[in-house]
DNA sequence: TTGTACGCGTTATCAC
DNA sequence: GTGATAACGCGTACAA
């Protein structure tokens, strides 16, 4: 709360003294040490932190670069921030230092307790992952002035970026009506997610054009352990199983393995096994999953690009940009 | 570049209608349509960027929080700052507002580069995280006016928060010397990093006072594909396999578990496997994995509560935290 | 060591 | 009704 103006009157100097003390060119300016010790005492009394934005804003030869946000939730789902984030690093222009990044977390269905979406004193712009429908909620009806585009979302009012997730759906069930299977099953986590709901529609239709069964609609926790227990209690509980399950989840079809394995089930040869995102581990599971590949990296330096233009206003009205997901056929099928 | 004040004399209007314009508050305040389009044309011509720091200092009725930074490392260690995150966020006072909490991205080796190290513009305090020798280095040479924190890594000049790891080695050695072995083998990740070094030094010397033999010391890339590949060719060259192998890095084991898979090693019956970490993943490899628990998430908020009490002035020497971590028994270690 | 202009957007006050 | 003026927030750095 103190400023330096405060400072230098308890202490009796000047304004110019403080700041060459506080930032440790007394020297330089020589400053006596009694003075020095002074300011220091009374900067510690009244508890100084000095305003970031002040200084900011003064040294500002620092050429204005634009500062995005990424909101990102801080759930489960954190293993595909470490590819959003390899994938701006890599193939976008963040590396020139066209623009500073920041990453700010937000709770999943509290996006309207970020104040500084409303102030605008933090970030020339937003991407927001992760929306839950109450925060799409709010975001369309709030009217936000501050530059924002949405990862995996759909929206009128703002710029997106997305994989369409129906299509994605219903082309797992058509590859595996391709090999034959009639009766199948997906497993979707509860969570809040437009993307998820979307797969699952797109899934769910394409089944029941092509004439297959879906024998279950299980939910869980997005997690591992999620996959795990509700595949347990599945396996535990039924007679008939599906021939193959489809996660919407990766980490889910981790757990499932798992299950699986202790209550052996063999994967692939008793139960086929899906996947969904191509997170890192996915490559190494035992078998190795079948998965659903979501370009994570291209579609972040789509975020920041659309973002930037629009931010630049060399964008006037929102776009949506959709990308292609593509089933990567490992071991987990057969 | 381009000011309001530019833009009003470009429009041939004040500053405060260019404000009242481009915050969309034209119409509360009555500014005429034609007004209002001039400016924005001006605004867009210009290239107009608001200056967050300005527009900051003047709301700054938002009471004063300090804002602290992680400086994280954008490489595959990705999977950990999740659990950094989570920890904060569950445990510490970030949700009651008392900080503002940023992440910006670096790139290993290349802490010099991070401007704001320096300039003191963008943040109260800093964590830094990953650093390897150089950045430790360069921390030491240079003289940083900022309060920092130093992750997992040691240093006299600044407070750090550890686990310790040579304890840590030295312990999973004891572990197996309890359970019978005699020829043991590590493997260690190729990232230039303290911890790292300390683990294997705290294993190497408690395997040879206990009378163990070290059969290998391989090294390959801190992923799954690096513990795979590794593990490969370990199998496939060599007639004597130790009976466990140590692993500092849960991908990398993990990554070692399909490579057994494939070629007929059993887990743990030809080969004990042991991981560290605590990925969250590992506990639903297939066997599960034993591994090293890394007290990651109390870590992370006793970082943040460090780096306040440095920045608020409660602390004003250097401070070394030190955490321990725990076997954690799974199935990959009979 | 001190005094003070400065950076830039916001908003309350004042004028036409 | 419309719009201009100026004070303000706070740390920095240069002239005195």
């Amino acid at each position: 709360m103190a400023t330096i103006r405060e400072i230098a009157e308890k202490a009796g100097v000047s304004v110019g003294t403080v700041s060459f003390v506080l930032n440790g060119k007394s020297e330089k300016m020589r400053i006596s040490a009694a003075t020095k010790e002074r300011v220091l005492v009374v900067a510690r009394e009244l508890g100084y932190l000095p305003s970031i934005s002040a200084r900011r804003l003064r040294n500002s030869e620092e050429k204005q670069t634009p500062i995005i946000t990424i909101l990102w939730t801080l759930d489960a789902r954190a293993s595909l921030i470490s590819r959003f984030l390899q994938g701006i690093q890599k193939k976008s222009s963040f590396k020139d230092g066209m623009f500073e990044l920041l990453i700010q977390p937000y709770e999943n269905g509290k996006l309207n307790e970020v104040e500084s979406l409303h102030t605008g004193t933090r970030f020339n712009g937003a991407i927001i992952a992760n929306a839950s429908e109450e925060d799409l909620d709010y975001l369309e009806k709030t009217n936000l002035n501050v530059p924002l585009v949405l990862y995996q979302r759909y929206s009128k009012k703002y710029s997106t970026v997305n994989v369409d997730s129906k299509l994605t759906g219903r082309e797992v069930a058509e590859y595996l009506f391709e090999k034959g299977h009639k009766k199948v099953g997906i497993v979707v986590p509860t969570i809040s997610s437009q993307a998820v709901d979307y797969r699952l529609e797109g899934f769910l239709s394409a089944v029941k054009d092509l004439g297959m069964e879906n024998l279950y609609i299980l939910r869980d926790n997005f997690t591992e352990q999620g996959g795990y227990s509700v595949i347990k209690s599945l396996i535990k509980k039924s007679k008939k199983l599906p021939t193959v399950l489809f996660f919407l989840s990766d980490p889910m079809a981790v757990g499932a393995i798992l299950a699986c394995h202790e209550l052996g089930v063999r994967v692939p040869d008793d139960l086929e096994i899906i996947g969904h995102d191509n997170d890192d581990q996915t490559a190494y599971t035992f078998p190795p999953l079948t998965t659903v590949h979501l370009p994570v990296e291209e579609m972040a330096v789509a975020s920041v690009n659309q973002l930037l233009d629009t931010i630049n206003q060399r964008l006037t009205t929102p776009v949506s940009l959709q990308f292609r997901s593509e089933l990567l056929i490992r071991k987990s099928t057969k």
